[in-house]
DNA sequence: CTGTTACGGAGA
DNA sequence: CTCCGTAACAGT
């Protein structure tokens, strides 16, 4: 037993501390515990990161005490975060902390203070009449609130009541509801019945694919395998059969989806294919209330549940032996964290497999360059599956060049004449239409004719969006927003223009088009109500919408039968982003969105409006040629030295004063410079693409390098040494940066 | 993060 | 020489 215990105390110090175990913690102490140590004059809380038999220091203070009964960090989840703190150069206490839920590291002292409150079991008559007479109305609230939701955490009714807990007490004092600190289970998908649904039968590209993965899984080093299919076919039925023989090897499995809350369906089809004992999936994502992701972390702890499925952090469950993790749409970059650590989920739960001695299967329709070329150079198993289950061709994409059609009646219109057409011939046959354009708000931006003027935000180096419906300006970096004027700010005349167009604005000349139509829009303008989207999704699942429009939100992952046309209004702004995956995105975007189409009975079209019809990442996803794109896109890359030919770091210097941030910039430049070896490319510091957010300047530093290893140290070593400069400039350092704006 | 110490400038 | 503010640093 070891006597030593080394641990992360809560205050941020990226230091680890050691500890003497006393001998009646001995057995209680494991890696990851929660512990109240001594630390100076007070105690502070932190984890057991790590166990040892001897210390550097002879004198050393005991544990005053373990908190909570079973450590929550198993020890491959501690060694992980320990990887991220050094890979992502992160304190390590930061990796600690963000690979434990907040609510589940609060809890884990406070768990006897979860008092919950029911209502007593009593004649329900009595109970109303006691309602009418000697209740106050903050009682009556309370006790309304509790037969609505049942059995509640007292702090959670509190919330809910809007109230302090004395209305609680005096109703327990009256016999109404019973408080309690039994711990209760909340189920996320209480009252949903779920009807438990065969493996289907394989097509034969997907068995090929199944037998794959699970030799991958079986054998002695498990592989991690890309597992390329073309939207529509199969990848889930192969991800539930795979995690099917895990379970029968006893062992757990993770998958990760982009963003689950927005995928409600994959999540009904794991826990409908394991019906039989639904206690065994956890679900974990953002719109999970706290309580709920606490039971659902401590049901995995618990080996209660053993096939979790959620979002990025998920990937930190405590599955006790995981033989499978799955990671969804690997390509999306929601996988890369843009907080410290900023870590991807898709290269650590790699990570984690290796270690853990787990197959990974990265699955998606258009993989990441850096997993296509992983592939390619045999690091990763590749499988494909270039066909649709039920053999129905991919949908016919057309591009139409705007600037013919501008030509042709002399005034630029927002749609072409053959969407147009094609969304009224979809009317007609009472089929549905998508249309997706990237930009929400009414118009692109305020412009004055007469003096040039154009609307920036204040604190942003972006222009301000115009949105219609609430006549505002709004910046869609900083949130800040004004009232539309009426006259040019800068010259007074009252004839400005707004110029480009977005979500808003479609809506409003698609409602001119087509006035019969049913349309809706769907943007984070319209989905502020928590249950928006839901009830805009059935809506268009059961036909009462005709025209869908919206952002990126409709393009993931949707699948409605109905939908025979899709609408791409204008690309081409995100080609010219100054990112140089900006090709890779918009690839990625339109064969995603064409997916939608066409799932049906009836074959999908796909339009795409460009003023840019002859970019590649346009012509390569028009042919669906996937080989195509990488192979141009990857020569442009290996040009450049840029990923997947090297790695990338970004350091992103900010501050309220420009100079300030220059100057240090040149400064840590010139360190770093110093520090890094001739392999290391160094490019000298550039204002960011974005130069000005929330009022402050950003410039930045990239560094490019085969390894990333031969760029952590030297950055690390220039970033020490510049720390003593000054305060009011804040550095980020981001390895394999997903995105340099 | 918080408490302690070391140090330099201003004032007596 | 004292007083006070700031910077650097230790904490097991």
């Amino acid at each position: 037993m070891s006597r030593i215990a080394k641990v992360a105390v809560d205050l941020s110090l990226d230091r680890e501390f050691d500890y003497q175990i006393p001998d009646e913690l001995v057995s209680t102490v494991e890696i990851g515990s929660r512990v109240s140590v001594p630390f100076g004059h007070r105690h502070v809380n932190g984890f057991v990161v790590g166990l040892a038999d001897e210390s550097d220091l002879d004198e050393l203070k005991p544990i005053s005490q373990v908190l909570g009964e079973k450590s929550l960090i198993t020890e491959p989840v501690m060694e992980l975060a320990r990887w991220m703190s050094s890979y992502y150069l992160a304190p390590f206490e930061t990796c600690v902390r963000s690979v434990l839920p907040a609510i589940v590291r609060r809890k884990s002292r406070g768990e006897k203070k979860q008092l919950t409150v029911s209502l007593v079991n009593s004649n329900a008559k009595e109970a109303g009449n006691l309602i009418c007479e000697d209740l106050t109305d903050k009682q009556r609230a309370v006790f309304q609130c509790l037969e609505k939701n049942g059995t509640m955490l007292l702090s959670e009714l509190i919330a809910a009541a809007e109230t302090t807990a004395s209305p609680v007490k005096s109703l327990e004092k009256k016999g109404l509801v019973h408080i309690s600190s039994e711990s209760v289970y909340r189920d996320p998908h209480a009252g949903v019945e779920i009807l438990k649904t065969a493996p289907l039968e394989l097509m034969p590209e997907q068995a090929v694919a199944l037998e794959k993965i699970v030799t991958a899984m079986d054998a002695e080093k498990p592989q991690t395998v890309l597992l390329h299919g073309v939207t529509g076919s199969g990848k889930t039925e192969v991800y539930l059969q795979a995690i099917s023989h895990a379970l029968e090897q006893g062992k757990g499995a993770i998958v990760l989806v982009p963003e689950i809350a927005l995928t409600p369906q994959t999540v009904d089809r794991f826990r409908a294919r394991f019906a039989d004992k639904p206690e065994r999936v956890a679900v974990l994502h953002s719109s999970l209330a706290d309580g709920e992701r606490y039971d659902e972390w401590h049901r995995i702890r618990s080996g209660e549940a053993t096939i979790v499925i959620g979002a990025r952090s998920a990937l930190f469950a405590p599955v006790k032996n995981p033989g499978l993790i799955v990671v969804d749409e690997e390509h999306e970059p929601t996988y890369k964290q843009d907080e410290t650590p900023r870590y991807s989920a898709r290269d650590a739960a790699v990570m984690r497999g290796h270690r853990e001695n787990c197959a990974v299967v990265l699955g998606s329709a258009t993989p990441a360059l850096e997993s296509y070329c992983n592939a390619k150079n045999g690091k990763y198993l590749y499988v494909d599956m270039p066909s649709r289950v039920d053999d129905r061709r991919m949908p016919e994409i057309r591009v139409v060049d705007m600037r013919l059609e501008g030509q042709r009646d002399g005034k630029r219109g927002l749609f072409s004449k053959e969407l147009v057409f094609e969304i009224r011939a979809r009317l007609d046959r009472a089929e549905q239409t998508m249309i997706f354009l990237n930009r929400r708000g009414f118009s692109a931006s305020l412009v004055c004719p007469a003096c040039g003027y154009v609307s920036e935000c204040e604190h942003c180096s972006v222009k301000r969006t115009y949105h219609k419906a609430r006549h505002r300006l709004i910046c869609h970096l900083c949130g800040d927003e004004q009232g539309a004027p009426d006259r040019c700010p800068e010259c007074g005349s009252p004839e400005f223009k707004y110029s480009g167009a977005g979500t808003e604005k479609i809506e409003e000349v698609m409602a001119k088009l087509f006035p019969k139509a049913n349309i809706a829009r769907m943007d984070s303008d319209t989905m502020r109500k928590k249950n928006a989207h839901r009830e805009i999704l059935s809506k268009f699942r059961v036909g009462k919408i005709d025209i869908l429009i919206g952002t990126q939100m409709i393009a993931k992952g949707l699948d409605f039968p109905n939908v025979t046309l899709v609408g791409v209004v204008n690309p081409d702004h995100a080609l010219h982003m100054a990112d140089f995956r900006a090709g890779e995105r918009v690839f990625q975007l339109l064969t995603q969105v064409a997916g939608r189409a066409g799932r049906g009975q009836v074959a999908g079209e796909v339009l795409v409006q460009t003023y840019t019809p002859h970019h590649p990442a346009i012509q390569f996803a028009r042919r669906m040629d996937f080989e195509g794109f990488c192979d141009q896109e990857l020569e442009f890359r290996k040009e450049l030295f840029y990923p997947p030919y090297s790695h990338l770091t970004c350091i992103t210097l900010r501050g309220k004063h420009e100079s300030q941030v220059e100057q240090t910039c040149d400064l840590l430049w010139q360190c770093l410079e110093q520090c890094v070896s001739s392999d290391v490319m160094l490019s000298p510091p550039v204002p960011a693409p974005i130069s000005r957010v929330r009022g402050e300047y950003r410039w930045q530093i990239l560094l490019r390098a085969e390894k990333t290893g031969e760029m952590t140290r030297p950055v690390r070593r220039a970033v020490a040494a510049i720390k003593k400069w000054p305060k009011g400039v804040r550095c980020t350092i981001d390895i394999d940066a997903a995105s340099l704006l």
